[in-house]
DNA sequence: GCCAACGTTGGC
DNA sequence: GCCAACGTTGGC
């Protein structure tokens, strides 16, 4: 099983939006390695934090779960979408999807600032300046220290 | 709103 | 297949 840290911004998508929903498609991802991420890695069951980005302040809200396998997108196909992608074709899609189930949402933020300070999280991914990933893995180390802050 | 970082595009 | 220009992400 592995962990992951995948963004949204909470205007767009929120935790709200998963938690409302309980069951809700990650869709939109246009990035070739979190396509492959989808593609070779995410397993049923896998957990994901949800991680609040463009917010004030941005940083870690809840967790989620992968339950299903990834998929085409439809919004690739949807000359109405904002994600309509022209020259991915429905014989060979481009881009793909996976569902993911809300878990649980923190009492608070835990915010980006706190996870930079932090001497285990500094050294996530999310951490890094100019990071541009959405969709990022997450060590079991790193998992386990995370889910301990928002109770602090 | 600014801008650094970096992925993508396209000319050559 | 290089690489400059461009567009986007996303923290601040």
């Amino acid at each position: 099983m592995s962990y992951w840290l995948m963004k949204s911004e909470p205007d767009t998508y929120g935790i709200d939006d998963l938690i409302a929903q309980e069951r809700g498609m990650w869709e939109g991802c246009r990035n070739y390695t979190v396509r492959n991420f989808f593609k070779n890695d995410f397993r049923i069951g896998d957990l994901a934090f949800f991680h609040h980005s463009n917010a004030k302040p941005s940083g870690v809200i809840g967790v989620m779960k992968c339950v299903s396998e990834p998929y085409p997108d439809p919004t690739q196909f949807d000359p109405e979408s904002h994600y309509y992608d022209p020259s991915s074709r429905p014989e060979r899609p481009r881009w793909l999807v996976v569902d993911m189930e809300f878990v649980r949402k923190f009492d608070r933020i835990v915010p980006l600032a706190e996870l930079k300070e932090h001497p285990v999280l500094k050294d996530m991914w999310v951490c890094r300046k100019g990071q541009r990933l959405s969709v990022m893995p997450v060590t079991e180390h790193e998992w386990q220290t995370l889910l301990a802050l928002p109770g602090i």
